[in-house]
RNA sequence: ACUGCCCU
């Protein structure tokens, strides 16, 4: 049921997960911990935040007390609205309430602190992170890059960057994807394709982004040939455009 | 692929 029901929820398809919640019962099965939060999170990624709650407050009362997740969700959902300062409120709440919050809990609102320019905030919080017994990872660097990118401050995110790889922290697709969007929208053509390149000769890593971005970019630059060329190139080794 | 964080 609960593969099923992520199933459902990460395609937004939150009706069927919450009948298949309620087939659960009919047949005698007792949701877990992992079937509400599935539910929860998927709510909370629709913006749904009072059907969140609400099963939230359900789960309790059946006697499934909710977890790190369950709340890490919900404050991913209010900083997703740009609810920042309801999200920092429940951070405290939960943690008087005795939760632990992790290095996930604290990027979630690191990243929208960075989104939102916000960056000494994102820096407050990373000490906090330590404080709480946690260290920041790959994710945590991405969300700071990301956002000093799109600040369009590159000597910032430049010096973030290497300040992770000298933590000894490898930076991974995100980090390249990262990066390549910042160059492009830059207008820095030449750039970006070094760093496709650099992430093609590690043969693995592209995700669905990756092709996305420099597309984007090239677009926008109105380089249409180039993309046309890319495009042709992805096709002969076939991939297949989403 | 049992649940939460970063990139178009």
């Amino acid at each position: 049921y609960n593969t099923i029901i992520d199933g459902f929820s990460k395609q937004g398809m939150l009706e069927e997960a919450t009948s298949l919640l309620g087939n659960m019962f009919k047949r005698g099965y007792q949701p877990d911990i992992v079937t509400y939060n599935t539910i929860i999170d998927g709510f909370c990624k629709q913006g749904k935040l009072e059907e969140a709650t609400s099963l939230l407050g359900n789960m309790s009362r059946r006697g499934v007390q909710p977890d790190i997740v369950t709340y890490t969700a919900v404050i991913d959902g209010l900083c997703k609205q740009g609810r920042m300062e309801e999200a920092m409120k429940l951070l405290e709440e939960v943690s008087i309430m005795g939760f632990c919050p992790d290095t996930v809990t604290f990027n979630t609102l690191i990243d929208e602190c960075c989104k939102q320019g916000r960056f000494k905030e994102a820096s407050r919080l990373v000490e906090k992170m330590y404080e709480s017994g946690f260290r920041p990872n790959v994710v945590t660097f991405n969300a700071m890059i990301d956002g000093l990118c799109k600040a369009r401050d590159l000597q910032k995110a430049e010096e973030m960057l290497e300040k992770m790889m000298k933590a000894g922290y490898e930076p991974n697709v995100v980090t390249y994807n990262v990066l390549m969007d910042a160059m492009l929208k830059e207008g820095r053509v030449e750039e970006a394709f070094e760093i496709y390149n650099v992430l093609a000769s590690k043969g693995y890593a592209h995700n669905v982004y990756t092709p996305n971005i420099l597309l984007h970019g090239l677009c926008k630059d109105g380089n249409l040939n180039a993309a046309m060329e890319f495009i042709d190139g992805m096709l002969a080794k076939g991939c297949i455009p989403d």
